[in-house]
DNA sequence: AAATGAAAGTTATATATAGAACTGGTTGAC
DNA sequence: GTCAACCAGTTCTATATATAACTTTCATTT
């Protein structure tokens, strides 16, 4: 059951070849998101392919959401939009058109054995445990307990509290190369337990909005799990289907 | 704002126009599910276009998740699978593997004026309104009020109770040609007000989850919104992100 | 009866090429 | 200085072609 990380080249077709390769240039930061990666043309010289094989392989990873291609201009990076995309839940429903990004106060982080669910799911025990609260119009209104592997995120624990911003995605795309591609969210409703409803500043058995989030790289493979509780009646969630 | 819907062939690119041309014929039922469209070379041919394009406008309707592809056997239509993409909201938490439809009762149906909220969505006042009491397992759990435009679904109310099956959108498919091809949810908690109490067979005042969704046809044109509420602590809710 | 092989038809991959549509900058006329 | 024209570079659309990989069917051989 071990997966080998970047077992590339075995015969695949060229256009998926290239597709990886970029993706893993990608991934090594050799481009910003403002100017922008080879033009077609380019690729195609260098690869020895026709362009036609080289748009291909651009168009899958645009289909993924990682480039953006404008017509007379070029290829780019797409600056991800973590919030639109992996953090629109909890969008409060008076908010308006407030859009802030809420805060963030990291509450422990620790190297420990994962529980056997999230283990399961993860593919190991040696895991990373985050607990944070996060703020929104002056209120706490997420209670957080995150997992992460600790061989993807060898150091985590350390990184000092003020170098790790609001957004945790943009962390591990930046320290630690590791890109949240897609995830699973699965939202039910329960009860405040002790240690939420403190943190949640609201009463013991009061109603919470869970949701339980599974996200995971470009090539499947799980990253992070995380639990999160919110106060039911401030909650809303969003989806699109198809 | 008013949306002309079969605007086909302005100058737009081959393929696009292609694909629509496909996709009205699809939606016609000039195929079935079990066999199969003509061959890219078949459709070039007719069409006047080179394979290239051809592959391109079906690729679309691939990736829209109309069509599957067969290599070495053909192009076919792909049973939309209802069940597990647009209809997996309140999958029962201990249900187990079960997967059942559940049923569903009709308690009305009526061509009537929509509330504002509804009519600026659908884009018309025009509406006919369905509630409807969804089972599993024996208990109601889900009550529904959904909005219907009435131009795209004439004769809808007429219906006989026993033609209209458990799910809805195969119905719009067979009967009105109106193919859902995605929606947005949007997940709420709220309390039971006295009628969906009495429906759901719980108290007024509980805890209750709410989904509103609005189904989008292929051209993104809105086809339903409804609301839908259920039992807080029966409920769960999955979606992709990504 | 079962295995083999050939053939035709299909999608999948890849190349080469051409012009259209668009962008961003530079040049030149006024 | 302003505006228009041009230009080089880019993506986008479309064609034509060739070969590989696969499926299905049918005839032949064993």
């Amino acid at each position: 059951m071990v997966e080998t990380a970047s077992t590339i080249d075995t015969r695949l077709p060229a256009y998926l070849r290239l597709r990886d390769d970029l993706a893993a240039r990608i991934a090594a930061g050799e481009w910003r998101t403002d100017e922008a990666l080879p033009s077609d043309n380019r690729l195609a010289r260098d690869g020895g392919l026709s362009v036609g094989t080289v748009r291909k392989a651009v168009q899958m990873l645009v289909d993924e959401g990682l480039l953006e291609r404008r017509q007379g201009s070029g290829t780019y990076l797409r600056k991800p939009a973590f919030n639109a995309t992996l953090f629109r839940f909890f969008q409060m429903r008076d908010a308006g058109s407030g859009q802030s990004i809420p805060t963030s106060r990291l509450l422990s982080r620790s190297r420990v054995k994962a529980p056997d669910s999230v283990a399961k799911v993860l593919g190991t025990d040696d895991v990373i445990r985050i607990e944070r609260l996060r703020d929104f119009a002056d209120k706490p209104f997420l209670s957080e307990d995150i997992y992460i592997p600790a061989n993807l995120f060898a150091g985590f624990e350390m990184i000092p509290d003020n170098e790790v911003g609001p957004l945790l995605y943009p962390v591990y795309l930046d320290r630690f190369d590791v890109f949240v591609a897609s995830a699973d969210d699965e939202v039910s409703f329960g009860t405040a337990d002790e240690i939420t409803a403190a943190r949640l500043e609201i009463k013991p058995g009061e109603a919470v909005a869970v949701i339980e989030r599974t996200a995971y790289s470009i090539k499947g493979i799980p990253i992070e799990w995380r639990i999160a509780r919110g106060p039911a009646n401030r909650f809303r969630y969003r989806s699109r289907i198809g």
